[in-house]
DNA sequence: AAATAAATGTTTGCATACTAATGAAATAGC
DNA sequence: GCTATTTCATTAGTATGCAAACATTTATTT
């Protein structure tokens, strides 16, 4: 009997209402790309240069949606694209100086953008989550 | 200088991971629907009959978004819509008899899948973890 | 009461992200 | 050297999400 399942006290609800929210937050200061290509920019910000299949091991994706994020930001001149010589199946992403200035530009954002979406929170409360959403 | 700043510690990617994680778990153990065809379902199960945008409004979804998950469970004859008399505007919805059925079925297993995304933590944990989602 | 304004419900179109399946190139094992 | 396996990238198809548009109802004004 389901009587007593309530979905409003099941982890993945509660993860999607927790995610929308962040993703509130983060339209709101940085418009010009999404949670999901601020990470992979952030991640060539700081390893430079890397395959396309690695950055996005390194940013926990999927090679395919890797593939349609960089597409994206290739589209607004933020990241570029060559072959790599020595292995003609890879492709080397490195930032545009127009991508580093937005990207220096985006984790100074960002900081904000966390700091707002933990507001409710106090610091210790952060810690425990972060810690908790990391052991899971 | 964001050289301090690290992608891995910030919620809204380990939000991410997580929302990553639950999904795999469930659609390994729910194939037929999909997380939020499920809280759909889940609540229209609860309350019965309602309108596509109060029933939206009761898992938080956008009217819009709403639509389109209603559009692919009418596909799949989970549920059905007909037009409300008093109220043009409105569209009722409501299970089918196979969607009440797959529903009380995908509760039993949502259970197992709540129960496995939590599987590292302990029940005090889980307790605190879904308590700092809702805080946030 | 008619006319206008405001609110509510739905729909369309477009962008983003994700998955499964395919194909090409490189590496390992024999 | 040759085959099998692995790695990398891409394509095609599906789901979710939002902004804007449209229709109907309710409230307000004249």
């Amino acid at each position: 009997m389901p009587n007593d399942y309530r979905l409003d006290d099941q982890v993945g609800y509660k993860l999607r209402l927790a995610t929308q929210r962040h993703l509130e937050i983060f339209s709101r200061h940085l418009s010009d790309v999404t949670p999901t290509q601020f990470s992979i920019l952030a991640r060539l910000y700081e390893v430079g240069e890397t395959s396309q299949n690695q950055l996005g091991r390194l940013v926990a994706m999927d090679a395919a949606t890797t593939k349609g994020v960089i597409a994206r930001l290739l589209e607004k001149d933020l990241v570029e694209a060559r072959a790599d010589p020595n292995d003609l199946r890879r492709l080397q992403i490195s930032l545009t100086d127009a991508g580093r200035s937005l990207t220096i530009d985006a984790i100074e954002k960002a900081r904000k953008i966390t700091k707002d979406t933990v507001a409710n929170l106090t610091g210790r409360d952060v810690k425990r989550l972060l810690e908790l959403l990391d052991k899971m």
